[in-house]
DNA sequence: TTGTAAGCGTTATCAT
DNA sequence: ATGATAACGCTTACAA
């Protein structure tokens, strides 16, 4: 361990620890002389502050904690990036902790971060999580939190998000101008936010464009191994249905165990079916046909909910009233080879 | 915040905050009753020791720091997750830094890591690093660190790796067996050890087996952007040779890159040209043709690692002597579309 | 401009 | 079985 402390500089220079303690830090009230000496000694001692004193005596840790479902993920790998760099930018750590979508592992991993006094957490619900109790509990406890992605409105906190709901509704939109008319949607479960709302965006498409909404054609895809849930719903909705022309499915992983199913079955995309996505994986440019689907800005997700917590932190600590703020960030349709005719 | 403390405890029970410390620790020298007392008193106070008292105390932190090149890739999320498992099993949370394979940020980030005097450290070289000072720094001060994937032979420190010139030299032997006869590489750059073990693994499978190894069949790919590199080689190879039957790729990314060439130019795989891929990522299963690569497992690395990081953290407290390990994990072939014939 | 001293919340030593 | 007290290394009123 690195031993150098206050202590030694200041016996080594013959002067005060806070002497030295004020030069390091840059207060005004130190000469420049003695400002010069203590910052060359500390070099020379190769001086680290103890984070640890540090901490405990100004009672902040200069680390963010951060809870997401899993880090397996390229979406979430992505956020996980654009946090990693806003952080480093203003001087936090992170640590990360996985929820595994289960409810009661992040309620431990929340209870986690508070014990660990993180200054700040990022979090995205597991699909599980219907209850916001151990959010609140936190956030009433002074520490900001800032959820993302996959959300709770009624949570009194800032957010960032993507319109769900628009972008799924622009898809569906998408779908029927380009000519489909049997749309089947690939749905995620009931709980999470972005399920409910991407579901509701194809809905109101289909409402909106004179075509009645079928139950039938909607498939519940809730395994959370969604690659297997696109392919085998996949396999169910062409037994079910002969005349579905196109799919739109809540999520690439879905939508690539789809292409799977039909690829293997020889039915053409998108002459047959056409297929829809969501996030904009990079796995959607390598399959065939390349997916179509809608571009989720992970990584700008990740930085902007870090600098709002941060902003969020500083403000709370000069006793600055804190205005939650929802960002939404845009989201895009990148249209591939799945829905060409 | 929290802010039950042990005196808080303490006066309500009208005891010493020693005995409130001993009783919630758990030591003998505490009556029953008082105990109870104790515990009772704090769960009802919602206490939580502050970490950063105990920290200063103790002069340990229960966190690890893990530096990996970058997160947005299946490898290190697969990794990530294990080390994650691990250090919650244990106890341990974990701070995560990027070095976008810059050997500057590297540094800069181990420094971090040291400041925040995380009691040990788990990295993966970046692909820049030739210099270990900066690693051997941290150990020689007492800070364990634990290698992985992308590591160095010299540094006299716990390593986790596959054997990376074991499982080239399988994959070429198995296309040789398979009855390749011309086998391209498209190699990393130079200086990782695991770019320059899979290249020696492919030389010396070509030479065990009577082909002589033409050096224009070796192609370099160190664009970091790696799909594009196979793109753009796999272009060039079939340009510069007409008769190479196979290609023995670095990485899985690359191999698709290959894979999405030779599709484009309507070249047969594996008919014409074989593609084999190394590391096993999901998507390997999803690009038609399937890919042929090494399965790596992420995932027990990273909990490998970590739990060897936490034994020598352990044994460094209690003043044992600790012996540096190299742990090997198995990899595999996993044979699919891109090889069979 | 510099220094003294208290205090952050815990753990550990040594008495009692 | 319990408690008084020092110590961990730093920051910050306040005093000089």
């Amino acid at each position: 361990m690195n031993d150098t402390k206050l202590t030694d500089i200041a016996f080594a220079l013959g002067i005060s620890v806070t002497t030295v303690s004020k030069a390091l830090k840059g207060y005004t009230d130190i000469s420049k002389t003695t400002r010069a000496k203590v910052l060359e000694m500390a070099e020379n001692m190769n001086y680290r502050p103890n984070i640890n004193a540090v901490n405990l005596r100004t009672n902040e840790t200069k680390t963010l904690g951060v809870i997401i479902p899993t880090t397996v993920h390229h979406f979430f790998s992505s956020v996980l990036n654009g946090i990693l760099e806003e952080a480093e930018n203003r001087g936090y750590l992170v640590i990360i902790l996985q929820s595994n979508e289960k409810y009661e592992l992040e309620k431990k991993q929340i209870e986690l971060l508070v014990q660990k006094r993180v200054d700040g957490i990022l979090m995205s619900l597991s699909n599980e999580t219907d209850d916001f109790s151990h959010i609140e509990a936190v956030i009433r406890k002074n520490t900001p939190v800032v959820l993302f992605d996959k959300i709770a409105k009624i949570v009194d906190c800032s957010k960032v998000v993507i319109n769900d709901r628009k972008a799924a509704y622009d898809a569906v939109t998408y779908l029927i101008r380009k000519g489909y008319k049997k749309i089947a949607h690939f749905r995620g479960s009931y709980v999470p936010q972005n399920s409910i709302d991407r579901f509701l965006g194809y809905k109101k498409a289909l409402e909106d464009n004179g075509i009645p909404y079928d139950p039938s054609l909607v498939y519940l895809c809730d395994h959370n191994t969604d690659f297997e849930d696109g392919y085998e719903n996949a396999k169910k909705l062409t037994e079910d249905h002969t005349d579905v022309d196109a799919i739109f499915a809540i999520t690439d992983l879905i939508a690539i165990g789809i292409i799977k199913y039909l690829n293997e079955v020889n039915i053409k995309i998108p002459e047959q079916i056409a297929v829809f996505g969501f996030s904009n994986w990079f796995m959607s440019t390598v399959i065939s046909p390349k997916l179509t689907t809608i571009d989720q800005p992970g990584y700008d997700i990740g930085f902007q909910a870090a600098s709002i917590l941060i902003d969020e932190i500083s403000q709370i600590k000069e006793h600055l009233p804190v205005i939650h703020r929802t960002v939404e960030l845009p989201t895009e349709i990148i249209e591939r080879e799945s829905t060409r005719r």
